[in-house]
DNA sequence: ACAACAATTGCAATCGGTTGCGTAAAAATA
DNA sequence: TATTTTTACGCAACCGATTGCAATTGTTGT
């Protein structure tokens, strides 16, 4: 096996009796450059496989052209088809995509934090850890002028960017849905988090809702859960399933509770929608797969993705570090399947 | 706003009146720097908010501790939960992850590979695209002593490391269960790529399943797919309920692919499992939401992630290229669940 | 033919850690 | 006390691309 040495402009220069200034000019079509100059040296490049060595660029020029990504885990499909948003603005402005999981750990978000620094990203787009209380470990980035973006579960005080949905409207909306398909004793489940505030934000909308339309708000048919998971969502479906009479719907805030809801519910022999509406959130695969068919509220992880890196971009060529910080909010709407039929 | 330059070990030597070598290994606590002296390095860093620029050192040491991801995308299941794998294992070897997707396309791929090359990543894990017929822009890695492992789908003759699953013997146990669940006469989607030959492994497996229990096989019950979509899924699944009698068994070599044929199946009043019964792979989250649950075959996403990790960790350290490129199997099982009960 | 200017290219410093080698000071040995 | 050995640290080159400024060559104008 040939032991190629990274071939280095260098490398080039010397082939071609130029400076290496020549080359690394020629390279980017840089006016001061003969057309013949460009053409020689391109050719040669190409010839010797030359690929630029991005960390000496990067040490030079103190920017890396990296977008690091700092998100709870990749498997959510909302966070994984936010990376695909990202990636796919990214790659057009050629920009390079560093993702980091923290799972939902204070700590390991703040550890990613640093490493992300150390790589001197040149933007960050961040959704914070469930457990995440104080947003310190982000002021290097805003400190030293690295544009960060916080999307979906952001803090609340923090004077960046942020890519979100209006979360108290789409609770409103799912709500109100319900109640048009004639729910009149709705339940609801949430979770706690100071700081993403969306869970929140959601049954803000879910007790509004509830208000305008005369529907009394019963705290035993909301729900705290300690987490977002299957498991947690067929426990307090089950709780709810005790109550007599039991709740006619259910606004779950997420698409994997919906589904452990309707799940118990056909396990206790509960018809939904029948005797029990349900709808969820996000629009994940698996509320089309279930039966019935899962309504619920789209959540456009894509296009939020993809308005995160184009901040992100934009911010960077513009240079100006005294742009408005905006929020960016991004619509959600009803999609009325099965599982709210009258 | 303030305005922190990034702290140096400049920085830091001219606080302590030492030279920057002294500081730079007082903070990797070499050997030849006295205990007193390391911790008064160490302590002056933290103040200053020293954070290590990962550039300068790569540049220098040719090494930048980072593990470049290259795969089709990060929104399927069985990919997402690879890559985290990949990064819990890496994580704890204080490596960083870099990932990129090829959307399945040939030519993204050969860029992606030259941006990993280009970043100088330590090494590379691959899930070869669709498209991909050759791998020449994988020279750059092997040719350079950066370690290259495939995963999933991986090319047949190239010499390097593997972590793969042995789809024959997944397809053949797959077929083999539905045979004893009463199959006589057994579907088979497939698709078509040369190599990342998974599917034309899986489907040597139910060849040679039938033929072990003399069963015939008969060429319109095996379709082949352009790509391994639901929508593709549908189409492939009427042209079997099109069939007549209709087959009674299906081995579906992706979940997406199963999950059509059963709604499918529904949705033309064939009774799944009693008329026909289906089993999948991959084990994806639907798998355990469809009604009737899924029989599949396990693809232990994360166990292959780590795996694959490991063996970049490993042979980073050993430093010796000579280690034979061997091919690591994982097993694969048959999870029996609703969709194929007799 | 010569100044003035434009078009090209070269020189050398720079980014920030890393590391081989050299050296001064302290400790151990003769 | 003189000499060898350790211990602890400094010097300076290095990784490879970038860029301000100087220098060279080529053009145009009068």
């Amino acid at each position: 096996m040939e032991e190629n040495k990274h071939v280095t402009i260098y490398d080039i220069a010397e082939r071609l009796n130029l400076a290496t200034s020549t080359i690394s000019r020629a390279l980017k079509d840089h006016h001061t450059i003969s057309d013949k100059t460009i053409k020689k040296v391109k050719k040669t490049a190409e010839e010797m496989g030359f690929v630029p060595n991005t960390l000496a660029a990067g040490l030079r020029g103190n920017k890396t052209r990296t977008i690091g990504v700092l998100i709870p885990t990749v498997t959510q499909p909302f966070l994984s088809s936010l990376i695909s948003g990202i990636e796919i603005t990214a790659q057009k402005s050629d920009y390079t995509v560093i993702i980091m999981q923290s799972h939902d750990s204070y700590e390991e978000e703040v550890n990613m934090a640093k490493s992300l620094y150390s790589n001197r990203v040149s933007g960050v787009i961040c959704s914070l850890a469930m457990e995440t209380r104080d947003t310190a470990h982000f002021h290097q980035f805003s400190n030293n002028n690295i544009p960060l973006v916080f999307v979906d579960r952001v803090p609340k005080d923090y004077n960046t960017f942020r890519v979100v949905i209006d979360n108290y409207t789409a609770g409103y909306k799912a709500t109100k849905h319900l109640i048009e398909q004639g729910c009149i004793r709705i339940a609801h489940l949430t979770a706690g988090s100071e700081l993403g505030n969306l869970y929140n934000e959601r049954k803000r909308g879910y007790i509004e809702a509830l208000k305008d339309h005369n529907i009394e708000v019963e705290e035993e048919l909301i729900i705290n859960l300690n987490s977002v998971t299957y498991e947690d969502g067929v426990k307090a479906s089950n709780a709810l399933f005790d109550l007599k009479p039991i709740p006619d719907g259910l606004f779950a805030p997420g698409d994997i509770l919906a589904v452990s809801a309707v799940q118990t519910a056909k396990k206790r022999g509960i018809k939904v929608p029948e005797e029990f509406k349900v709808i969820g959130f996000n629009n994940d695969p698996i509320s089309q797969i279930i039966d019935p068919n899962l309504s619920t509220i789209t959540h456009p992880a894509e296009k939020m993705g993809k308005a995160a890196a184009e901040i992100i971009i934009k911010n960077l060529m513009s240079a100006k570090n005294d742009d408005a910080k905006e929020i960016t909010f991004l619509n959600t709407e009803v999609l009325a399947r099965e599982s709210t039929e009258k």
